[in-house]
DNA sequence: TTAATATACGGAGGTAGCCTCCGATTGGCT
DNA sequence: AGCCAATCGGAGGCTACCTCCGTATATTAA
């Protein structure tokens, strides 16, 4: 239904040249990678830059709403998984991984969740509905504390992603992730 | 034995002009709090500031410094507390408040633990000292899963406070931190 | 092919923050 | 009072953010 002009040819091409340059420099710099030099990279002046992406944020969203739509898709897919909260865990093991896929992003996305306003928040916004209905299924086989909300959850994992990214080598966020669902306390 | 010439007197009043306008502004904008701003409501010149604090970890390390040391020696109070998890989960508890101090502040802790050269370093070094000793004692007396390190530990810890930061109202983080001693499963 | 026009480009320029450097100032001592 | 070391202040160079508008060009219609 949205009637969508196509883009006129050099713009399509900077977008996509900014959209290269953007990964390089998230994936190199973390999200607060100066936008002024993905511009320059990508052979292109500031002003299209921000013409094309009005903020910081729409541009990280560009590059991660795939990825986060499958990740809900991910989601539904393990609602027919055998064992409730196994599922929730690989799930969230999976968010995780997402989340880290930028240094700093955690820090936006799990603000987003709390921000309507943010350009983050939709595509943030139905991943977490998607979760919830695993927690859900997790709680009603009482194979989850019936206290726990989907927000708490995500918010735990989100810590443990952030954490995980302040330790020195990789498949920190695991480790803890996996710490955080088996409880500290001695058995 | 480190010989102590006395600060002139205008240099004291600025110090300490200065650390009252720097606790104000981290307290309200958080660890990223402009230097400059910090400068002008203290009536000081920039060169001043940076002359007493060259770096902004230094000034933060001056107003946090009491505070970890006061955090040390409660760990070691608490080792002569009877139960040894409730005491180590108090400690946490209290270190998390610490860290919550100011908006940002739980990044630069958690980062300090890892960065011998950090000017937090050695405040946050002597902190962990203490509470290991709580760590290993509620092991020892198996309270505690023998596998989880100091380090982790720590770690879980500021993520929880970090979370908690992200949260609306207050008392985030002990909810948080009560959820990871305890464990998500269902008992 | 050419002309008209909507679309898109680019970067100058204003703002703000970091940090350094050095000429001007002043406290404290004799 | 006068000296000098200690201290001050802020200009200046840098980087980054974001906006605005004169210029350039892709597209469409003639």
């Amino acid at each position: 239904m949205t009637e969508v002009k196509p883009m006129r040819a050099d713009a399509r091409r900077n977008y996509e040249r900014l959209l290269e340059e953007a990964q390089r420099a998230f994936a190199e710099h973390g999200v607060e990678a100066s936008l002024e030099d993905i511009a320059r990279r990508a052979g292109v002046g500031i002003g299209t830059l921000y013409r094309h992406f009005p903020t910081r944020e729409a541009l990280l969203e560009t590059l991660l709403r795939a990825r986060f739509d499958a990740q809900a898709d991910r989601a539904r897919d393990l609602l027919t998984h055998a064992e409730p909260l196994a599922a929730l865990q690989t799930w969230l093991a999976g968010l995780g991984d997402a989340t880290g896929t930028f240094r700093g992003l955690v820090e936006l996305t799990a603000d987003a969740l709390s921000d309507e306003s943010s350009r983050l928040y939709a595509s943030c916004h139905e991943m977490r509905e998607a979760g919830s209905h695993l927690v859900e299924r997790a709680q009603r086989e009482g194979e989850l504390r019936p206290d726990v909300t989907t927000n708490e959850l995500l918010l735990l994992l989100h810590a443990a992603s952030w954490a995980g990214g302040h330790l020195p080598g990789p498949g920190g966020m695991q480790r803890l992730l996996a710490l955080v669902f088996e409880g500290l306390r001695a058995s």
